[in-house]
DNA sequence: CTCTTCTTTTGACTGATTCAAGAAAAGGAG
DNA sequence: CTCCTTTTCTTGAATCAGTCAAAAGAAGAG
């Protein structure tokens, strides 16, 4: 579990300053991995009533631009924000309730980014998200 | 090209009432694929001037749970559609333009569906999404 | 401690998408 | 061909995530 002293020196270490806001933004996110913004912002006003949705926004959006935290938005749901970053890990999501899981990359990282300069695309980056059931929408089906 | 005939005949196959609106967003995607709603609204009314938001959204959703169409939504942009499905093919997406293309499966279909059962997940599908450069804001970065 | 600069607050606003109720149209039965 | 039921469309308002902008407030350098 990270604590507020780790959290200060992570937001150091990226030049960023500290501020109230930020180090609870990056604790709700560490603390609710693949949260999106409106829970963030919930948990961020449990232990800090006072603060704007639009600095938790802000925050975010540093913190990404950062590297410190990532943002994924699988498709039909909003953007959600994850603190373990480069690693190269996808996600699977849940079609029936939407939960999301982390997913060590399976393939290798070389295959990851196989399929280079198709169309001429400089590619940098394969994001994989995997569908699928969670066990407890999976066990609810077969048994109904 | 796809004649009306066909999409009609599309329609009917999965079950579905053939309606102008319908006929004209199916029509409007395939003539635009990566296009958003808000293209696809925009072509739609350029042969059908009188058709509502509301409809186009409603054959979209219509449409893409009939597996006729299918909608991607990369990190940070708007719900994209596109008439090719059931292929397994993936997406290029540019960091700088938003410019999305397709592209064939590279690893072979069963590495794409490697990982299967991790954290008990059943997957049934993996989506791949490409990030990095076009060609035209390659060239634009490179030769400034 | 003071100053400069970066952050937050506040509050309004945009743009995409959805909700709801009645009107209209599609397709099957007679 | 006409009627009826069900699905689909129109209209208009509402919601929701995310953004913009100006002024007030902290963080950190010197």
């Amino acid at each position: 579990m990270d604590t507020n002293e780790q959290i200060e020196r992570a937001l150091r270490e990226v030049g960023l300053r500290v501020t109230r806001p930020r180090v609870a933004v990056l604790a709700a996110v560490a603390a609710h991995p693949h949260a999106d913004a409106g829970t963030v912002l919930a948990v961020v006003r449990e232990g800090l009533p006072e603060v704007s949705h639009q600095a938790v926004y802000d925050s975010l959006h540093t913190l990404a631009d950062a590297g410190v935290v990532r943002c994924i938005q699988p498709t039909g749901a909003t953007a959600r924000y994850e603190t373990r970053v480069g690693d190269n890990h996808h996600h699977v999501v849940c079609r029936k309730c939407g939960d999301i899981a982390d997913v060590d990359c399976a393939v290798g990282e070389a295959a990851c980014l196989t399929a280079s300069h198709d169309h001429g695309f400089t590619i940098d980056e394969a994001e994989v998200t995997y569908w699928g059931l969670c066990p407890r929408c999976s066990a609810a089906r077969s048994e109904p």
